[in-house]
DNA sequence: ATTATATTTGAGCAATTGTTCAAATGAGAT
DNA sequence: ATCTCATTTGAACAATTGCTCAAATATAAT
């Protein structure tokens, strides 16, 4: 609910706040949309994903890509698998991993545009 | 760098690391987008970002909007200002916010659909 | 000048995060 | 069965985060 009374009461733009809440998503929208974003915005996670954006790649080959342990990149990649960011297929002894969804990619290359071409 | 003694020689596939890492940006770059992402990963944030996306509000108005204090709204701002997402004019005593760039705008619509469509 | 109000700032704190290390699992090769 | 290798997992840890509280600014009104 919305608090209407933290300023003092004729200052606040009652008709406006009205609005906003009613176009704003509900509380778990928000939540999952929130947990992608911060799923993202770490610098590894981000990595690796980029990297899956291009190519199919095994867990080795996917730490030789980074700077950080095998089992940090584990890690992060069941953190990835579990929000339906990444899959991954076994192949004998070597896990083989992949985008799960198109859109990220979009996203991702979106974002990359947009921050290389601010100053 | 690329470290290629992570796994036994013959099983990174270096061919393709090679070309991975090739497309991949820069440390800095990912790290500016990783920034980028992570900001719009706190629900607070998000939702901020979100109401500002609709409409121009002052911080009281935006408080009225969240279910943290003024101060957590405050502090948010200013990380927000930081990375240029938001800016804001002063109109006398108070302090109007709005969406510093429309490419942000996108990339939530774009996320937001993405969410609300997989199951 | 004093008061009132909107916003910002700094300190302090519990909670969360990303990493490494060591050990466990699982699957092929000997 | 034993060994080796790729990956996963759990524990532990320092570092970072997001919040609240209290105090500081800044602007307008009395």
């Amino acid at each position: 609910m919305i608090n209407n009374d933290i300023c003092s009461a004729d200052i606040v733009n009652h008709k406006k706040v009205k609005k906003v809440s009613g176009a704003l998503p509900t509380g778990t929208e928000n939540q999952n949309m929130a947990e992608l974003f911060k799923a993202l915005g770490d610098p590894t996670r981000l990595r690796i994903v980029q990297a899956l954006a291009i190519d199919e790649l095994c867990v080795c080959d996917l730490t030789a890509l980074m700077d950080v342990s095998i089992s940090a990149i584990s890690h992060q990649l069941r953190l990835l698998r579990n929000l339906k960011v990444v899959k991954f297929r076994k192949a004998g002894k070597m896990a083989y991993y992949s985008l799960d969804d198109e859109h990220i990619q979009k996203l991702i290359t979106q974002t990359r545009d947009y921050i290389s071409e601010k100053r």
